[in-house]
DNA sequence: GACGTTCTAGAATATTCGGCT
DNA sequence: AAGCCGAATATTCTAGAACGT
């Protein structure tokens, strides 16, 4: 056989070994030619083994054949005990049969998967992992149970809300048998409606927001949203002059307060431009005169001092209804202001 | 020695071997009395072991050694390989000592107890970590759906909080008009006539949300407009409402007040579907009051005068109801006039 | 020295050798006993080596003293390339040293650290596992901050709800303290009412789902334009059904009063499709009075005369009520101006 | 079920070969 | 080129495992 091919030692010692006829008498072919016997175990150690290994053991031939790959074939009579010479011990091998020594190549020795060190150190790292798991795996029954918990209270949450809603059907409906109000609003309530306010700083609010919108480098949607404040502010107006349109309906007052309440002026004007040029505004509000010029002077005089675009509304001495009028004359002044611009309200 | 004793037959075969003065060819105690040597392997195998054991295979017997602790003592010329005879094989166990067979019950028996799980673990158990580890995962993905989910339930009930909030609010508008049983209104309870807030909220509420739509920023901006006019048509709307309710209320006035009080008039005019969309509908009221024709002929000198759209309404003088009429036809005037310009109404 | 220590052969067979003097002529102690020397390698390792290995190397022999640590001593002269004999080789290691086999065992035999294949193969699998329930741990820290912001949502929700609870209970103790309206609303009445916030509702859905079709952005906007013009007409809806209800119980006046407020009027008229659809369509109400037709002759006319969208109508002379009859239907009139504009509100 | 027998495998050391510096 | 080392195989001792008693 060739003595250059990558065959172990061993094989090659084996196969030479058992075919070999001048060792016949310890070691041969089967029968069949796919297993080998060896026939005195004793001499076969003791005698044939150290001529071509570095030891005279069976133990350790047995080795190495296990090492290889080689499996005992297990005779009938094993389980007798002879006084004398056992019978032949036979070891095979699906690769190592007689004649065919070119199949020795496919014949791999085993090899220890695992250094003693490593496997230790590895056995460490594996509990360690096993118990890294195992608290991982309890946070997330942890996690599931209070998902769950939530889940409930949503749920919870849900009817809670059905039946809040289902509440408010009922009241809805109890509520559209009530007959309205038939007086009307008298003077104490009406004064503490400073809804205006209130709204022009919701409005304020949203300009605010708006304006600040920084992806819309065109400002003019701001610009645009501004001149709907106006008109929001507008209607504010308007309610707050139907309010003290109520007043003036207050015939109930008594006379005195009465009469000279007719000239109650009511207004609003609200610093508007300032609001649009971002600067601090004029506030100008007049309160109920007795038809005197003071409102008008105060209004003039603020308005005078005002130095930049918008014009004011002369308000004097107004009936209700001029009131009324002037508020959104002035309204009106403001409003045209931003119409000669060229934006159109709805560009994109 | 005991033949009751709970020692193993092997441990009492053995100790028997060593003792037995018949056997000391092949095996005996050693010098010190300490371990037993095997004088001849062969022989011993064949021909003695047998007579106490069911083999006669020195292999089974080094087999069984080992089984109970004894540790084979190596020489130092051991490594010799010795062509006819072997030197003796010497084993040693700390409780196999010559004369003391009161120990030999401490030599206990090896059993592969829970070794097996371990070697094998190694290979298998990374496989198993790692199909954990996936479940882990998978599990950790289920609930991250369901958290999403929980997320999205929970933002639908903000939602659903909200408009019942909502709702709340605006059932609390139409209570605060609801005369009580007892006794009228005190004015604390309608001082906070919140009206305009609560639709004023509304609006907000639809605002923001548009507000904060990002695909598009352009159509954000003309969303906010809408959302404007939404916010104007709903402030109209509130005090026409109120308005009309005046009127409607009104029957149950004496008939005097109610003459006298007659000129009230409900409207509702709103320029503002003009600014949301193209197609015009025709949106037609009616009222029914016994009034003079100053506000038409107010409103047609108006109309006529008007060139473009720009123009402005002069408006007076005005009974309280034809102010407001007025307001709201001004507010008719004023919004298509942006919509021819192409410019923002401030721009900067 | 001890035949059964851990010590392996090698080094007990090493030591012998060095101790015994029997092989001084081939291997011995240094002049210091630090080291010791093999004087003769060539005798030493064929006579010498199979007494006491499985071999006759000197190179076998160096592997292993190499093996366990030992270093070859360089002398000074090894630079000096000797004919016939070399100088004696000395070896040495800290703990072998003459007269001190105790410390023999503290020699330790070099292990290969790692195994090229699997050893890397596996440590990268435990790695990986590591790296991988790393990364499991840390989205589950994730998801517990998700679950804690969730838990402290449903918490904020259930004040909420808690709240709105509250609040309505306390708009429950109001409603119980208004006079219900004694007889029942008529079935036009019931079914309005409850159209006007059915369809509020829908409304106000409709706008919100509208509003987070995130496909068309384009379409979106057209969308909510849509919901607002419904929303808007909605609420003028509602503000003409509140009409309604006053007209319906009106027959619970006097006949006289009756007959004298007779003009009161109601309509709803709403340009619903016409805005949903883009088709302008004319839904007129109508009314229920003793009117004369002035009015509707007007509306007719003026509709009828539209050639575009944006013509104006003339309404004169006017009653009060045709006033804001007009009014209205100048809005309708309004609308169609920002159409002439070159931004069309519904385009792709 | 603990013990015994057999076959095989594990584990540590031993031997050899080749390569690297 | 001497010395050291990695790696594969070899030898030895011990242990695992199957099966039987």
């Amino acid at each position: 056989m060739k003595q250059n091919s990558n065959v172990p030692a061993f094989l090659s010692k084996l196969w030479t070994l058992v075919e070999d006829s001048d060792t016949n008498e310890f070691i041969t072919w089967s029968q069949n030619g796919q297993s080998f016997l060896v026939l005195d175990e004793q001499r076969f150690a003791k005698e044939i083994l150290p001529k071509y290994f570095k030891h005279n053991n069976m133990a350790s031939f047995v080795r190495q054949l296990n090492m290889y790959g080689f499996r005992k074939v297990v005779h009938v009579d094993s389980g007798i005990v002879k006084q004398e010479r056992d019978g032949p011990v036979e070891f095979q091998h699906p690769f190592f049969m007689q004649g065919q020594d070119e199949l020795l190549e496919n014949i791999k020795r085993k090899v220890s998967s695992v250094r003693p060190e490593e496997a230790k150190v590895r056995q460490e790292d594996i509990s360690k992992i096993l118990n890294n798991a195992a608290k991982v795996q309890a946070k997330q029954d942890t996690i599931d149970t209070r998902l769950f918990t939530l889940k409930r209270e949503n749920e919870a949450l849900w009817r809670e809300v059905s039946d809040l809603r289902a509440k408010h059907s009922q009241q809805q409906q109890v509520i559209r048998k009530v007959p309205l109000r038939t007086e009307p609003l008298k003077r104490g309530e009406i004064s503490d409606d400073i809804v205006i306010y209130d709204i022009t700083d919701n409005i304020e609010d949203v300009g605010v927001k708006t304006h600040v919108s920084p992806e819309n480098p065109d400002n003019t949607s701001a610009e645009r949203l501004k001149c709907l404040f106006f008109s929001i502010v507008l209607q504010l107006e308007t309610k707050g002059m139907e309010s003290f349109r109520n007043v003036e309906t207050f015939p109930e007052s008594t006379e005195d307060s009465r009469k000279s309440d007719q000239q109650l002026v009511q207004y609003t004007t609200y610093p508007l431009m300032a609001f649009l040029d971002g600067d601090p505004g004029n506030l100008i509000s007049e309160t109920q005169t007795s038809k005197t010029n003071e409102a008008d002077n105060l209004l003039e005089s603020s308005l005078d001092s005002q130095p930049t675009q918008s014009k004011l509304v002369r308000l004097e001495p107004l009936t209700e209804a001029e009131a009324n009028e002037a508020t959104l004359f002035y309204l009106c002044e403001l409003a045209p202001t931003p119409l000669d611009s060229d934006m159109p309200l709805l560009d994109n």
